[in-house]
DNA sequence: CACCGAGCCGAAAATATCTTTCATACGTGA
DNA sequence: TCACGTATGAAAGATATTTTCGGCTCGGTG
């Protein structure tokens, strides 16, 4: 891929950009005016999801963004370039990458999200968790860092890939759903809802068997894919394989410009939360997906309520009885 | 006076933010460091108090920013000239007017503004799920009851109890947990993350294997069971017997009189949010359970640092060569 | 009624800022 | 070590903002 060519997918860079039929999905021509919708209150968020598609230099210019919007606000690009000690055009590259058309509507969106943090309450200082920590703390530190988790995700969520998404799940023939290790749960937990409603779904956590289950799908099916990483070969090839019979697929990833995406219909993105030694990233990244799971699964059961509402009334009932009194 | 002086005093008129370098007089140190709150406000009312000292021109412009922020704050100097029928020129006296080094600045502001009045709506989140809410209610709302759930756990959340179950799983020779259903999964991510710390964890979800596998506990060993009902048998049945063997045993539930409660050393109450038709009980109840269940993995973490952190390393070392570039 | 001056206004020049291009340096894998 | 692709900043190019400057209107005045 030349320099040229990546300039410009990076400017398309947002979700969005996938929505596009799937034949352009590796050809894209031309540059669609206001696709990605400009992030509001995300903005954390979007820096921490980003930043391992990052540069060096770029990360120093997030992070700077990130830490002090107010600040930022302030500045020209050729001051946040000097502050940051790079240039001006790593500037403009980090604003494009986070889905603004260039360094001016980063700033505004900055000055935006400066507002809110002063009238809203503090931004709240979250430090790690530490070795020695009580388990009170812990236990707040814990919540407190889930909590900002969902706020992130649900801020970060694209709702037109997700009514996407909906739409097609809530018509399929069938739903597969790919998954390994942590994502596996959230993949299988998705899958539990969706059967409960009266849809067929099943959740792969076996790459072989993913694939050969793949190979069965066809145009009207849903193949979702769950991985944080976005670059879990055992979830994309299922994925992939999905795609290329025609199948409708959605990708659940943390990183939205990673490999998983090339073949998905429509991606999902799940926020990061920083992650330390004793916090793995699967913890807040497990978070982030089973609220983007819930979602798709409430609004297929919105979608399907005439059959969902006493599907679900009929599981209940089922189990009623192995209750101990 | 000449021409000259009279624009040069207009320039002068704002409050003391002129006197630094233009960078640094940014627009928000101009509202903000008063005594009054930034009040949302306050622009509306700048615009107020000094139209009558406007030309008419000069209150076209000040009119069209009062009544639409965001919207101007979309537009450049020669739009907003346009919109309003008038100059650059002229729009830039405005903004001066109002106290701003230059119509740059007064964008800024808007921005903010907008942020501000657009944060103030509530999406009424109040309510329950209704099968017509767009697709953006549902993720706020969801989202919303998420984090309530979590805040109420961790509010509710014993930390003696906890602290015990920690002591207790980081000494432990052996850690089975119980889990079905949706809670099963639970049950696995536990599993999956103490393993992942070198400890020795299985979760269980076929009744008979886990009854079959209690029977081989004994002092030393742990026994989690996961229920929201608190009153599953399949899953009492199995603490019961390790109870019996003599394991310390731990009910994580949503009903800590229930029926599980009589085999546990330890209860860990999980909390339980509202549900309706289109959110399930499983729904909310699975987030209390498994930030219960990062408690005690993060707390156990803590415990056995000096085995938990290179185990955790190494598993991550491991995984790295299955992604794709 | 014609004239005058004061101040308003916008076109266009001047400046600042943002964006793009391009050559170079860097790191990485063969 | 070499070759290749990528990241990066300097500088050219494009936009946006600010300033300048002269025409214009309007109210007063001889």
């Amino acid at each position: 891929m030349t320099q040229e060519v990546k300039e410009i997918f990076a400017n398309r860079a947002g979700p969005a950009a996938q929505a596009g039929s799937r034949a352009s999905a590796g050809a894209g021509a031309h540059v669609g005016p206001g696709i990605a919708p400009p992030a509001p209150a995300a903005l954390a968020a979007k820096v921490r999801t980003l930043a391992p598609s990052m540069t060096r230099s770029m990360q120093r210019v997030a992070e700077a963004v990130a830490n002090d919007p107010a600040g930022c606000a302030a500045l020209t690009v050729t001051g946040l370039g000097e502050l940051t000690g790079t240039s001006e055009a790593t500037v403009v590259r980090t604003a494009r990458l986070l889905g603004y058309p260039g360094y001016r509507d980063l700033r505004l969106a900055l000055a935006g999200l400066a507002a809110q943090q002063q009238s809203g309450r503090a931004p709240a200082i979250t430090t790690d968790i530490a070795v020695d920590d009580p388990i009170a703390d812990v236990v707040a530190k814990l919540a407190y860092d889930e909590q900002q988790t969902l706020a992130d995700t649900a801020a970060g969520l694209d709702t037109v890939q997700l009514g996407a998404a909906v739409t097609a799940a809530a018509a399929a023939r069938r739903i597969d759903v790919y998954g390994i290790g942590a994502s596996g749960l959230v993949a299988q937990d998705l899958t539990q809802k969706l059967l409960r409603i009266g849809l067929i779904a099943h959740a792969h956590s076996d790459p072989h068997l993913a694939v050969t289950n793949a190979v069965q799908l066809r145009a009207g099916d849903v193949a979702i894919a769950i991985t944080h990483s976005g670059s879990t070969g055992d979830v994309i090839e299922p994925l992939r394989v999905a795609f290329e019979r025609g199948a409708t697929t959605v990708a659940i990833t943390g990183r939205p410009n990673g490999a998983v995406a090339q073949y998905a219909d429509h991606v999902l993105t799940t926020s990061t939360a920083r992650e330390s030694e004793l916090r793995p990233a699967a913890m807040s990244s497990r978070t982030s997906q089973l609220l983007v799971v819930d979602c798709l699964f409430v609004g297929v059961a919105q979608r399907t309520y005439e059959m969902a509402a006493p599907a679900l009334a009929a599981s209940y009932e089922a189990l009623a009885h192995r209750h101990r009194r």
